[in-house]
DNA sequence: GATTTTGTGGTCGATTCTATCCATGACCGA
DNA sequence: TCGGTCATGGATAGAATCGACCACAAAATC
């Protein structure tokens, strides 16, 4: 992981499907050689995946919420962990300090729909308590990758 | 955007690198057919860039921190706004509803650059007041994609 | 200490696959 | 019937991929 993988990822994170002539331009390297480097990065995880960021709107998800969660006592965390994996609706989900146990992004099709999700966590036991702020605009945001069939 | 197009973008988001004729098969459409949809896709915005998603422990940013913003009641949104959208650190800058004007996700090399980055909000006048979550750890999470230098 | 060995990471060129473009054709609504 | 939209299929140009070969640095041997 020297400068030059570093300069590879960046011109792939603007724009992943320049050709490697393109990227050996940008750092002084053949496309052969270029492409071995992606190849090391790509399976040492460096890169994750090459994907697509979409509008979300356009998905017709065009609400953003952000919500605390505090487990409650008794819930099983492995198992709300998991949960949160299989729920295409949620985009991030992170375990963070302070006197919350989660945060969690999650996209809708509308208010409803966050509502629904909240009944959801309710049902399955895993609130103790939880708070929900709605995002109303997005100065910087990486959109919406779509995990699963949604 | 129909049922189609939601399709391809869904094959995209898990692989962008996949061919033409290997999406025209999940989705019934000559290759040709998927390149003109996925041009126009493009074009409208629904997709809004093609891009790899990288490891930020790999790139050497291991702390994650979110970071809650209310802005002093004298400062200049706008201003505010196109520095979040220049500092590449930020990732997400949103702006929500409830007691805190903005909610921020930064990637940062350690706690110390954390520090730093307060520092720099505080020095431009810009906070009322802040609140900082460190993520402990992140069971779903798109991961990181450079904008600019870094 | 000089020389050989070995491994890593590079270039170059041949081959194969892919995207792209264009001409053509089907289908739907006015 | 006429137009517009969208798909197909084939030709072409361009890209990724692969293998053979090369340069360099570090380690080992004489």
């Amino acid at each position: 992981m020297d400068r030059i993988d570093h300069k590879i990822i960046t011109l792939l994170a603007e724009d992943c499907r320049r050709s490697l002539a393109d990227i050996g331009a940008g750092v002084n390297l053949s496309p052969s050689a270029v492409n071995e480097r992606i190849r090391r990065l790509t399976a040492s995880g460096a890169i994750r995946r090459f994907t697509v960021e979409a509008d979300p709107e356009a998905l017709g998800l065009p609400v953003t919420a952000f919500i605390w969660v505090a487990l409650a006592p008794d819930s099983d965390e492995a198992a709300f962990r998991s949960f949160a994996q299989t729920r295409p609706e949620i985009s991030e989900c992170h375990h963070v300090t302070g006197p919350w146990s989660y945060l969690l992004k999650i996209h809708s099709p509308s208010l409803a729909g966050i509502e629904a999700f909240l009944s959801t966590l309710k049902e399955r036991r895993f609130l103790a308590r939880s708070e929900t702020m709605i995002a109303l605009s997005s100065p910087v945001d990486p959109g919406f990758s779509p995990r699963g069939d949604l």
